[in-house]
RNA sequence: GGCCCGUUGGUCAAGCGGCUAAGACGGCGCCCUCUCACGGCGCAAACAUGGGUUCGAUUCCCGUACGGGUCACCA
């Protein structure tokens, strides 16, 4: 068969030449061992939090080496694309401070190696797809609109539940060789029906032999040769995933391929085409999923409906893009947590993130982790930086509390309690959890949210109130202050020193401890507290001192 | 079902032929203590399994089991 007119039949519209885009887009000149990444999602819908993980090792991987971090849109299927996903993306990934040094971002395009838009360089995959058939390696299988648009639907062939796998397969591979025989007289006569056409590459492979494949974070791996024909152009001309992959990362100039590892299958025909084509395939970091536990105990996909799956649900739930960030690097890098641990106040971007290091198994989404994480990370802010971040985000999803927030230096009070030092404590790691903590110290959240314990005597709380109302002065010190309530105590019958209380509990009615809880729940509404002392001396006397009366007058 | 990947405590994980098998989260206990925390100390808790190789296997090889992925004109 004459290759070369078949291809002039398909491509006649092909102008540009592989030169002229070899020279459009040359090697990057960077310093050595610099490395060119890319983030690569299809725009359909919001950034998952698995997509987090591979997204931030090329993240790493690039501006640690000096290198390139680019976004390209895979815009190749239009069915499932979703409006404005592109963008949401962007700013997603932004507010996490990931940010792209070229590619489709919110503001057009940036840098000398686009379009990033796979849509808008059909005309660039046509010239290689045109060699491909010029070689004989690619050819055109056609149909009608009637069974294109079948073949469109039928979508998920996994809904068939019960699949003949033996039967399928040997269906499949009888098809392949039907599709590769046809004349050229058969593809004029289609040409000049109208009929679409989608190209298929030749497999050259034997799937019974194993070819070795070095994977960076799984080494050697045996993956047998590709024996099946790819699909190289859908009936509308827009390339696959696969062959977008080869010619994208070809002229990009990535160095790195990170990805998930459902694509480690098929890693052979990217292997394959990238021989086809004559180029150097690069390296390739395949990433495991993020799993969740699920009811019955088995390990699952962490999939679009599970809680946490969303970026955006972490905004929502309060949790800093910087403790978000910090969990994924603890799971990425297994040296991460030690490395923090010696070096508290640097940011995650001085880590030496290492690809060896990486975990090949998959990991356990865990939450109860993700919270310890983001306690250190909120610990470890100024109070400042807490005041802004909760405000902003009190403003989106608290805005009855917003407005109190205005007094900052009121708002700053609260919010270093037990801030800065060597062990600043870990009181709350989100917003919501900050939110609630604060509640009391606003007469507009302010709410008695505890009962007194039964065992209590309602009018023992009524005495001790009364007394502590009788002998507090707002410019005691903290010392003083507790002596004094260490004094109520005698007339009540209670014990005013703890340890002598726990060895003879039952001589008492009570302890200190009691004493200081009934003024804690009057003062702020709830039987656990920030220290009380700090906490009247925030609200003031005279706030403090009224709630106390209001507490008699309720008993 | 074929193919591929994986398997150390409940979770994340160190380990890379010889260790009482780290550490972190979580759990539990004790201490500190005006509560809750924070902090400190401690406890329980693991090499999926069967064969090899070896003087010696968590570590190397093979099988089995289990888990995951994949088999689209989706990515």
């Amino acid at each position: 068969m004459d290759y070369k007119y078949l291809s002039e039949l398909l491509f006649p519209d092909v102008t540009l030449t592989e030169e002229e885009l070899e020279a459009k887009y040359p090697p990057r000149q960077l310093p050595e061992g610099a490395k060119v990444t890319r983030f690569a999602p299809s725009p359909t819908g919001f950034v998952h939090f698995g997509g987090l993980f591979p997204t931030l090792v090329g993240e790493r991987l690039a501006h640690q080496s000096g290198g390139v971090f680019y976004l390209r849109i895979e815009d190749t299927d239009a069915r499932r694309e979703v409006e404005g996903a592109a963008g949401a993306l962007v700013k997603t990934l932004s507010h996490y401070g990931i940010n792209f040094d070229e590619g489709a971002t919110a503001d057009g395009e940036r840098g000398d190696y686009g379009p990033y838009k796979q849509s808008k360089r059909a005309d660039i995959y046509h010239v290689y797809a045109k060699r491909l058939v010029a070689e004989g390696r690619a050819y055109p299988v056609f149909s009608t609109d009637e069974e294109l648009s079948e073949l469109l639907t039928a979508d998920k062939k996994a809904e068939l539940k019960s699949v003949n796998w033996e039967e399928d397969g040997q269906a499949r591979r009888e098809a392949m060789l039907a599709r590769r025989n046809f004349t050229i007289e058969d593809v004029e006569r289609e040409l000049s029906a109208g009929h679409k056409f989608a190209l298929f590459a030749i497999a050259e492979g034997d799937g019974t032999r194993k070819r070795r494949v070095n994977d960076l974070v799984r080494g050697d791996l045996e993956l047998p040769e590709n024996d099946e024909d790819v699909v190289l152009l859908k009936s509308d001309g827009i390339p696959t995933y696969h062959f977008a992959h080869v010619v994208d990362d070809h002229l990009m100039r990535t160095t790195h391929v990170v990805r998930g590892e459902e694509w480690l299958p098929s890693l052979p025909k990217h292997l394959q085409l990238f021989s086809y084509m004559g180029w150097k395939a690069p390296k390739y970091i395949h990433i495991s999923q993020i799993m969740r536990q699920d009811a019955d105990g088995s390990k699952k996909k962490l999939s679009k409906r599970d809680m946490g799956a969303n970026l955006d649900d972490y905004s929502r739930l309060g949790y800093c893009p910087r403790a978000v960030i910090e969990y994924v690097m603890t799971l990425l890098n297994s040296n991460y947590e030690e490395w923090r641990a010696q070096n508290p106040d640097r940011d995650y971007t001085e880590f030496p993130f290492n690809v060896k290091k990486m975990s090949s198994s998959g990991c356990l989404f865990d939450m109860k982790k993700l919270d310890d994480v983001a306690k250190n990370v909120v610990s470890r802010m100024t109070a400042d930086e807490v005041y802004a971040q909760f405000k902003a985000w009190a403003e989106s999803y608290a805005p009855e509390f917003a407005p109190l927030l205005g007094n900052a230096d009121y708002a700053r009070a609260i919010i270093s309690i037990g801030r800065g030092g060597k062990k600043p404590r870990k009181d709350y790691g989100t917003w919501v959890e900050i939110y609630n903590y604060m509640k009391p110290f606003y007469d507009g959240t302010f709410a008695v949210e505890d009962e007194y314990p039964d065992t209590v005597d309602r009018s023992d709380i009524k005495k001790a109130l009364s007394m502590f109302l009788e002998t507090y002065d707002k410019n005691d010190d903290a010392g003083t202050w507790f002596e004094k309530i260490k004094a109520i105590c005698a007339p009540l019958g209670y014990c005013a020193d703890m340890k002598e209380y726990r060895t003879a509990p039952h001589a008492y009615r009570g302890s200190v401890a009691d004493v200081s809880m009934m003024i804690r729940v009057a003062v702020t509404g709830r039987l656990n507290s920030p220290d009380l002392y700090t906490v009247m001396q925030i609200l003031g006397a005279e706030r403090s001192t009224a709630r106390v009366r209001d507490m008699i007058n309720r008993l």
